[in-house]
Parts: structure tokens; sequence; C-alpha cells
DNA sequence: TTAATTCCTACTATTCCGATAGGAATATAG
DNA sequence: CTATATTCCTATCGGAATAGTAGGAATTAA
């Protein structure tokens, strides 16, 4: 299950993408916007500032805007951050990988081997989509 | 990410599909061989019978089985089943559908049409692949 | 009759999620 | 210079879910 901070992140970051011009956008206008706490839409922009996505301008008329352009900001690496990894098990995840505590070997897992593929087709989708597509 | 429940009864349903014949397992068997916790396995064991996956005999040399052929074992089913909807969001989901609190319109919703992608991929693969597969 | 097994209900510890609180820092307008 | 609007930061909290445990009842085979 997709996590309501993921979910509101997205929201959130196609709403700055619908933005005429790159002027910074308020987060109450955009937690009324999107019906979205405002609290914690404050905490999951302030992520996604952190990791590079978003801009922001502090004091009056502040605000966040996007970093990029909409067509090249890819769902991938931002369901990476909001939602951490991308894999339904850590043994196939690429960028979070960990190893089982069962599972002696992994190579002989059923279940790593049908996660793989799963994974494969989720990535191919979140590597293609970028925001401006999300619009 | 996916449930150890989920996990473990993957893994006791590809122990069982591996044995000959289809004589009662234990489950003190599948848990040494598979390193799972005995009472654990035991909970998701008895939610498989009681779905219809697994035949069980009470008493001495009692233990599981397979219902079905493994072939006819698919995927999609025991994942809904042990770890519940597919899809990633309530509101894209086929068999736990749920409206979005947020969202006046779900048509409109970017993340909607996203996550509907990512439910059709994963889906054509859990519902192709069996438990026969999966060996 | 004894031992081995599933069946069932209830409980518990831990972690994670979604949200909130409150104030510090900063920028703008007047 | 001051008042106000905003982001920034840390800390906290209740509730739900997860992973697992306990203990005994019921059943079957030897």
């Amino acid at each position: 299950m997709l996590s309501k901070k993921t979910k509101y992140g997205l929201k959130a970051l196609t709403y700055l993408a619908r933005q005429e011009g790159n002027k910074p956008v308020q987060i109450s206008a955009i937690s009324e916007s999107e019906n979205i706490s405002r609290k914690f839409l404050e905490s999951i922009l302030l992520t996604l500032r952190k990791n590079g996505f978003l801009g922001s301008k502090k004091g009056k008329n502040g605000g966040y805007y996007l970093l990029k352009d909409p067509k090249d900001i890819k769902m991938a690496p931002i369901m990476r951050i909001l939602e951490g990894p991308i894999a339904m098990v850590p043994c196939v995840s690429l960028n979070f990988y960990e190893k089982c505590d069962d599972c002696p070997d992994e190579t002989a897992c059923a279940v790593h081997s049908l996660m793989i593929e799963v994974r494969d087709s989720t990535l191919q989708i979140f590597n293609n989509k970028s925001l401006a597509d999300l619009l």
C-alpha cells in the first residue's frame, strides 16, 4: 500500500507542475486545494526540498517551487524518497538491498525470482513516467 | 513491502508443491526447513486452509497438503488472501475498492491513473504465474 | 490409552504511520 | 523599524498494523 505521505507528495508535485511560471506556492494553498493536512504536508515538502526536488523561499510571499522541468522529473526517484524501496522485498531491491534472515540461498528462493519480475515491471513504469505525464 | 506472513505463506506453498505424492506434511517440518517460527506459520497455514488452498488432517501423522495441482494455483488469489489488495491505493483496487477521502474526482487524480498502470502490470504477473512456475 | 498433531482464541511487544505542537529563523511590506 | 507571513526544525503522540507467543481443546493414529 502506498503511504499517504507518498500520495500527498505526488499530489503536491502535480499541483506545482500545473502552475504558470515558477513562483513560490505556499503550503496552505496546496493543502487547501488538495485536501491535505497542512502540517503533514509541510513535513513532506520539506523532505522533497532536502532531496533536491523542490526549492523554497522563506518569509512573506514565500513557498515552494519545482527545481526542474516536469518532463525531467521521473517517478522512480520520487517514489524512493517518499515511499522507500520500490521492490516488495529488500532482497530484490536495487537501492535498498538487504539480505533475508531466512533464505540460506537467495538464488534458490522462489519468492525472490517472482519479486524480481514484479520489481522490474513496476520500475519500467516509474522510470519512464515523468511528472509531466501525470497531468 | 511484502509482509512476512505473505512471504512465509508462499514459501510454505512451494515447499508443499515440491513434495512427492500428496501426503500431509507437518507444520514443524515446513517451519524447520524454511526457517519460519512454528507458531506463526501455524496461523498462516490455517488461513490458507480456510480459504481453500490447503487441506489438512488432524492428529498423528496429520498435516497440510495442497488441494489443487500447483499448475492451477495462481499467485493473484494467494496474494489477495495473504497480503490484501494488489493495488497500491484502495481507489484502484478491483477486489478491495474504497473511495479516497481527499479526491473529489477520482478520474482527475494523477496518482489514480499512475497506480492503475502499476496495478495492471503487477496483476499481469500474478494472474499468469502459478505455484508450479515458482519451482 | 498415549502421543502427536491441528485448531482456536487471546494476548503482547514492537514498529510504523499520520498527524500535531510550538517556536526559531527569515523575508517582505508598510 | 515593526508587524506579519511564511518556511524550518525538532519533538511528541495515539492508533493501527505486524510479527510473534501462549495455552489449551479437539482429533487421530498407533
